[in-house]
DNA sequence: CATACAGACATAAAC
DNA sequence: TGTCTGTATG
């Protein structure tokens, strides 16, 4: 291998970082800046020149798709086969090391891994076990307890309760609910997390040899790391370690699933004599993208700082259009795409970017109409579809019957006159009797206290997974997952619904025998393929709604385009209140992680960006009224071209809020309150200075025009 | 046991 | 407003 290839195609920050010197070296890369080629040059340089084996390396991100993506670069550089290549999602790894060290790790050796649905099934068996009322205990908020806890790495005798009492009842659940997994030899994704520090901090043997081997750490995304995630790495890294990692402060916005930032400060301090490299030149976007990018994030605090630039042109400017409603909105932007297709774009190459799911809807209303193929991004993925879960959960019978939320999934699926009263009876035998559902079920069968039809329905769920079992011990892997769903049942259960669900059921279930055959095993595992291929598949979900439409407009949020990059950029619903989300603007942080979001929003868009905002939006039934988003006022004005001008609309369209003149003028939308009429809303707006007369919708007394200057208006 | 209806719920989502 | 979940019902 000739060093040029690794280091010509680079420019010098790229270079710098490529080449350091074996110290602790932090890289903070701009959107667009080649932080993935740094990353792949970075260990082929490694290899290559310092002489380092693959073995040596451990290299951690965020998704499945971004190690695939960096193994097929390795590949394509090195010309070598990365199968052997210690290169995962912090959770695959930890994986990889608990499947190794299980029993150091104090756990069962064929414990199954639960994804967050599971998670939440499980948080409801327990709250009816304890008989706690559901809506007092609201299953997703404890969810979101226990994660935050793991995600900070504490167990619940280390969770401090505030001397709050019902925190204090939290952290009492989350010790049950560890009990509960326990028993069913299942972990959850944090606990993968969780146990494998563990491991590390308990048995220093191993980390010893782990440290020893892995001299060289690189980390994808540092700036999405959290708090459990960063301490392991230290762990691992050691004193000595020189760990490699790669990030954005700009680009953080996974706050509030537990990244935090900070880590990005605290990996200086942690590691002395950290080398930093910043990689500011962008290979992306028109100098006019980068600029109001730029604009935009210089109004957060606490950055590390960093500029984007390119030796691009400067571009179009930014267009901005004030839609009338959400659906002038949508008719825009597909009026605007089909401008596009005309100057030879393709449709994958059209990106429609919006803060929440929900305005997805109205896009692919309009897309449908106007004949437009599409694709949205979310949503259910493979792995996570109700029938693929049923089969899966049979085959985490045959690897383990203490399964119990496998077992309460399938018990009755397909029916099989297993009753709510019978499975409240196996699961009161289980609590009396300390067990697993499966052998509550043994027992109750044999004392012989219930209903005799209950009592056959029970034993021939039992006798179907030992069946499943014995009849499948020599198939190879694929063949197993078929014979499951078909002699479960599953099959002729969805054949029977003789609706196109069932037909597209029963596909599924179809391709998940071939999922099964093209299963990678991985080299040194040593787990039964089985078990490995049940552990793929909540590890790696697979992609959601994937080849719906080869190319297609794409529709996504902002938080999924985070990473990809489109030539035309669509960034829609432009208002306070939508995009910052009601639910950040209060808070500074909040509020910064949104600015992020536009950020990375924009910088996505390779030649051209379209913001639009809707006047007017329907949501959850009611119309709202919306300003602009304070986002669009921090683009210089000489970057913005609005599409429309004032023509066709009654009232005025975008104003700059930033300016003293409007900072008393009322804006439409804004919740007033008069001294007699009550409360009510802006509905209009028209003449300047002490002419101002607004129209105000009162709750109460209707819609009425009122001089701004005799009504003593109240600003809510 | 499948279907219909009522009621809750609606920020983002990888592993 | 639309979707999903749980339950009541035939």
């Amino acid at each position: 291998m000739d060093v040029t290839t690794i280091v010509d195609p680079l420019n010098d920050a790229q270079r710098e970082a490529v080449t350091a010197p074996k110290r602790p070296t932090l890289v903070l890369a701009g959107a667009g800046s080649g932080k993935t080629r740094v990353l792949v040059h970075r260990i082929a340089w490694l290899i290559c020149v310092e002489g380092l084996s693959p073995q040596q390396l451990l290299a951690v991100t965020f998704t499945n798709k971004a190690a695939s993506e960096m193994r097929q670069r390795i590949e394509a550089l090195l010309g070598v086969p990365t199968r052997h290549f210690w290169i995962g999602t912090f959770h695959g790894l930890a994986h990889r090391l608990l499947r190794i060290h299980w029993h150091e790790a104090d756990l069962a050796e064929g414990f199954q891994i639960m994804d967050s649905e599971d998670q939440l099934r499980m948080i409801r068996r327990l709250l009816k076990r304890l008989e706690l009322d559901e809506n007092e205990w609201i299953p997703r908020e404890i969810q979101w307890f226990i994660n935050a806890q793991k995600d900070e790495g504490l167990r619940p005798d280390r969770v401090n309760d505030d001397g709050d009492l019902k925190r204090g009842q939290m952290i009492e659940f989350y010790k049950h609910y560890e009990k509960m997994c326990a028993d069913s030899s299942v972990v959850d994704f944090g606990e993968l997390l969780l146990r494998a520090l563990e491991l590390f901090k308990n048995k220093p043997d191993i980390l010893e040899q782990y440290r020893a081997r892995f001299h060289h750490l690189l980390v994808d995304e540092f700036q999405d790391t959290n708090t459990i995630q960063y301490q392991w790495l230290k762990l691992v890294a050691g004193t000595e370690g020189t760990p490699f990692v790669v990030g954005d402060d700009d680009q953080s916005i996974y706050r509030w699933r537990g990244a935090r930032v900070e880590n990005l400060h605290l990996f200086e301090k942690d590691f002395k004599g950290t080398h930093i490299v910043r990689l500011e030149q962008n290979y992306r976007s028109t100098a006019n993208i980068l600029n109001a990018a730029n604009a935009i994030i210089k109004n957060n605090s606490s950055r590390l700082g960093k500029k984007l630039w390119t030796e691009g042109d400067p571009g179009e400017p930014i267009m901005l259009y004030t839609a009338f409603n959400e659906r002038d909105e949508a008719e825009f932007v597909i009026n605007r795409i089909e401008d596009y297709f005309g100057q030879g774009y393709k449709r994958s190459e059209i990106a429609v970017l919006y803060r929440s799911n929900a305005q997805s809807r109205i896009f692919e209303e309009s897309l449908l109409a106007a004949g437009i193929p599409y694709r949205v991004y979310g949503g259910l993925r493979f792995f996570e579809r109700a029938e693929i879960k049923d089969a899966l959960a049979y085959l985490r019978l045959i690897a383990n019957r203490d399964d119990d939320p496998s077992f309460e999934r399938v018990v009755n699926k397909p029916s099989r006159g297993v009753g709510a009263r019978t499975i409240e009876a196996v699961r009161a035998h289980a609590v009396r009797q300390d067990s697993s559902l499966w052998r509550a079920t043994i027992a109750i069968i044999s004392d012989n206290e219930l209903p005799k039809r209950s009592s056959r329905a029970l034993s021939k769920f039992l006798q179907l997974v030992n069946g499943l079992d014995s009849d499948t011990g020599e198939m190879p892997l694929h063949d197993q997952v078929r014979y499951v769903t078909e002699a479960s049942g599953l099959i002729a259960h969805h054949g029977r619904d003789g609706q196109m669900s069932g037909e597209a059921r029963i596909e599924n279930l179809k391709e998940l025998v071939s999922a099964a055959l093209g299963l990678i095993r991985n080299d040194d595992s040593e787990l039964p393929p089985l078990a490995e291929f049940l552990s793929y598949a909540v590890l790696e979900s697979g992609e959601g709604q994937a080849e719906a439409d080869e190319d297609g407009v794409q529709l996504m949020t902002l938080h999924s385009a985070k990473g990809l990059e489109f030539p035309l950029v669509f960034l829609c619903g432009l208002e306070d209140g939508l995009f910052p989300h009601q639910r950040s603007i209060s808070d500074v942080g909040g509020l910064e992680e949104e600015r992020r979001l536009c950020y990375v929003g924009l910088t996505r868009a390779q030649k051209r960006v379209f913001l639009t905002y809707a006047e007017r939006r329907r949501l959850y039934g009611s119309e709202n009224f919306g300003l602009p988003s304070r986002f669009i006022d921090e683009i210089p004005q000489e970057l913005l071209e609005e599409v429309r001008p004032a023509l066709s609309v009654s009232r005025p369209i975008y104003r700059p809020k930033n300016t003293l003149e409007d900072a008393v003028a009322i804006d439409i939308g804004q919740r007033v309150r008069h001294h007699k009429f009550g409360d009510g809303v802006v509905l209009n707006c028209e003449g300047s200075g002490s002419h101002t007369r607004v129209q105000v919708n009162f709750e109460r007394a209707g819609t009425k025009w009122l001089v701004i200057t005799y009504a003593n208006l109240e600003l809510m």
